[in-house]
DNA sequence: CATCATAGTATGGTATTTTATGGTTGTCAA
DNA sequence: TTGACAACCATAAAATACCATACTATGATG
């Protein structure tokens, strides 16, 4: 199953968020019931995915040469990032705050699907950003607007 | 399986629909029974396919690097705002209501196959969008007829 | 041929469950 | 002892399951 569509949430006092239902719904079949969580590495918000993905990445790292700076910067940036967050009975995750503040959430998180991954934004942060995006994808993509000739 | 054919249905007042008998069909074999909505990026309408295809399109953007630029593009903007919708018992869905504004749907739906897509209207637009098309048509004719193969 | 029966479909209304959210208490460790 | 954190309890609103009825097409039967 993927993550699709935008869900905003609050943010409690004590920083607990519900994860959306369809996203938990997304991570029903796997072992750990919860989300690994991690800065972006190209966007000011953070970035989501199942257990079940972390370990294919983990596999695909297997294949690099151990003392490859590629691997270096692997490890390092995402193995070592990476949060393991485990749903609470009622579906909700305690964001750790580093990870906020990095992505300029205070009050509310909006959670944006992305097929195997998810993202979690400040909502004023991400319609700048997904203005910028639309832009650029009618600009790359000619063929989409209307066909003459 | 293909969505074929043009049928129109009406909208209760809480956005409940039935999606056409043959459409449902179309997803019999599939794991997630129901469909995958999001708003149209050419036209004033909503589109839809299946999560088995939704799958496929994840499957073909998703390359595992963290740190490439490339997955800004249509397919992350289409995830983003795709929402599932499951059947119930009698086959219904609910369209949000964002969506049913950006098409100008209010009382009747009117579902369009396109294959291995489908379409939902506006009645009034689709006509309207129609008979654009047709005259379009026309006028390129003769570069049609003289295209072999 | 007219009528009846049947099965699938569309549609409307109500009841139940789930979800998101807030608060309280208990526990362990610094 | 205090502060962080997990487990537990509560509730309103939203989503969904459930039930009932009407309609359609089709086929069987007298």
């Amino acid at each position: 199953m993927l993550f699709l569509g935008t869900i905003e949430n609050k943010i409690d006092a004590k920083g607990r968020v519900s994860v959306p239902s369809d996203f938990r719904m997304a991570t029903k079949n796997d072992d750990f019931q919860g989300v690994i969580l991690y800065h972006s590495f190209t966007h000011k918000c953070i970035e989501g995915c199942t257990m079940e993905r972390m370990e294919k990445l983990s596999d695909a790292t297997d294949n690099l040469d151990l003392f490859s700076e590629e691997n270096e910067n692997l490890n390092s940036l995402i193995f070592s990032d990476a949060r393991q967050l485990s749903f609470d009975v009622t579906g909700r995750i305690v964001i750790p705050a580093d990870l906020l503040e990095f992505a300029g959430i205070n009050g509310n998180a909006l959670f944006v699907g992305r097929g195997k991954t998810f993202q979690i934004w400040n909502k004023d942060e991400f319609e700048k950003y997904q203005k910028e995006t639309r832009e650029k994808a009618f600009k790359n993509r000619p063929s989409l607007s209307f066909k003459k000739d």
